[in-house]
DNA sequence: GGCGGCGTTGCACACGTTTGCAAATTATGA
DNA sequence: TCATAATTTGCAAACGTGTGCAACGCCGCC
């Protein structure tokens, strides 16, 4: 029968012939105990396999040590990347990941929430959907730290996180006329996300300044399957676009596929595709795709260096840069 | 000042008019508790936007609700769709995931686990690295219940997850010599994992059945790189492969653009290829590889199950089959 | 020797819950 | 209407830890 027994401070107390809290201060760096007594609690300890409870040292601390991770599409490969820097930056500060995804529903971003609340999580990090705002007022009243990577800028107190999407669309469009295309076209996903939506009006804008049209084209999530249908879309139209800056790689991956093996079409001589990113997949030999690197590292970096610093910092907002790694999806370069 | 100051039952209970006592019951299921009371209080909760504290929770029960994931390669395809099934499954069964990343060092599964104790977690589910069998004990005699997935076997107690590698492997030697082909050859990594062997084993030891010798090579990790090195290797041999099986998709994937791109083969017509995981990309218009699908699912669910009993189980051993899924990159079919 | 200062130590309370137990309230039955 | 059973309620004791406060021992210094 496992009966969770657990060795308590108590019996390491006993062991060590020492008082309860002389092993509390044993194992809270800065406290005032003799290195004598420390020695003596840290063998009983490592003797016994005591480990501090969290659980209850989070209780008295008012302070748990987790970081909640509240992200949809978690198997997605920039998702996925971006959580395994954001662990890995949290683990560093002395910190632990708490994940809770919410694919299923989509007001689920709300009840995972509460459940940060619940664990009293120091902070949460939001990487999809978007809260309700009385439910973020509620977090900040609490004194949780919030986080939102490339989500809606109408919150304020949390730290929202964004990469300069407007400007990296603008390079595209550039970049499409230095290689001679005159037919631009945006592949864009339903999602509507406000990153997605400032790739596809900055690609816009910019190529107005050119006196370039853009033909538009959402459809579906932002993942490969999407991309097909983009491309079927697309390259059947009286006046096929021979330059196509797609919202995500995965798109874009989905879009040069069938442009290869359902259209004959060459990639970069008969049809330019730039892609945003820069997944693992972009830099395969089937692909080869010109994007543009997301600073994840950086972003967790940012992240994880906000919320754990104890004086309360105000909300801010951070746009970092995304790189554009050069490949040979589009001509010239 | 952000002075983390939560609401307490203490104030939910004053402002319903009842005791502290009646609060408690009124979010425990089953509880005794009249409706009248229960609405009362629930009310009075919504009102203040009180959350049940599940570290005091925790430490009363004894029983956090967490389970721990230890996990290395989060960003890679197959660890990352497992992960997402697993959250999925644990959320579904009103557990926490706390997630645990191991990519740095080879010794951080065991610091991995005592973090997971310290938490108080009710379980840990390892799908990377091994634990020293001291650190197992630890836990088990803690009463944490261990879930290993495709992991070594030799280990008594924990719940022991695993796929037919071996019967599988056998699959795809009579698949290859259905399409004629008779130079085989097992491409594999260098990492050793027990289910990357067992394929590798369950290869040679049917081919033998047929008269047929394999040429096996190892490089690296699991990954796309190691696909294309171990092309390089295995396409410039004197008698050149005419059927590879990759112990990893990802691998095939890098295996197949080499081979392509650098040797200018044709698949299936002068190779075949098979895979292992069914990850995404080997559904993709430039792959459309032949491989087998990892019941990630039942994984999950089993895994779920199994660590949400409240007796105490024993440790057993599951296999699962995965399932041949035929693309194009084998000939017949 | 007395005294102030400093580094350690233990006591006891606090943190926010759950839950056994007994008291109190309500329902049931003759 | 009263006795008794059934339900609801509050009190208080835990759970395992951190930490303020006072006590203690030790050292050096006037």
């Amino acid at each position: 029968m496992s009966q969770r027994d657990f060795v308590s401070a108590e019996e390491v107390a006993r062991r060590a012939g020492v008082s309860r809290s002389a092993v509390s201060r044993a194992f809270t760096p800065g406290a005032s105990v003799s290195e004598a007594t420390r020695q003596k609690v840290l063998q009983a300890a490592e003797e016994l396999g005591y480990q501090v409870n969290h659980l209850a040292r989070g209780l008295m601390r008012n302070e748990s040590g987790i970081v909640c991770l509240i992200v949809s599409g978690v198997a997605t490969p920039y998702r996925s990347t971006l959580l395994r820097e954001l662990t890995v930056q949290l683990q560093l500060a002395g910190k632990v990941a708490m994940l809770i995804n919410t694919d299923r529903s989509d007001g689920s971003v709300n009840s995972a929430l509460e459940q940060a609340m619940r664990y009293r999580a120091d902070a949460s990090v939001i990487l999809s959907g978007l809260p309700d705002k009385s439910i973020t007022q509620l977090c900040l009243r609490n004194g949780q730290r919030l986080v939102l990577i490339n989500r809606d800028e109408d919150q304020s107190g949390p730290l929202h996180i964004n990469v300069d999407d407007r400007a990296s669309a603008a390079r595209v469009v550039t970049a499409f006329v230095r290689a001679g295309c005159t037919r631009l076209a945006f592949a864009n996903s339903q999602a509507g996300t406000p990153s997605l939506m400032a790739r596809e009006e900055g690609f816009i804008a910019a190529a107005r300044d050119y006196g370039l049209d853009v033909v538009v084209e959402r459809y579906g999530s932002t993942g490969y399957e999407a991309g097909l249908i983009l491309a079927q879309r697309l390259l059947t139209k009286r006046e096929r676009p021979d330059a196509i800056f797609c919202a995500t790689d995965l798109i874009a991956c989905g879009l040069m596929d069938a442009a290869r093996h359902q259209f004959s079409l060459l990639i970069p001589q008969q049809l330019c595709v730039v892609g945003f990113d820069d997944i693992e997949q972009a830099s395969w030999f089937s692909y080869r795709l010109t994007t543009f690197t997301q600073p994840v590292v950086e972003i967790a970096r940012e992240a994880v260096i906000w919320l754990s610093q104890s004086d309360a910092a105000e909300g801010r907002s951070l746009t970092l840069k995304a790189e554009l790694v050069w490949r040979d999806s589009v001509r010239g370069g």
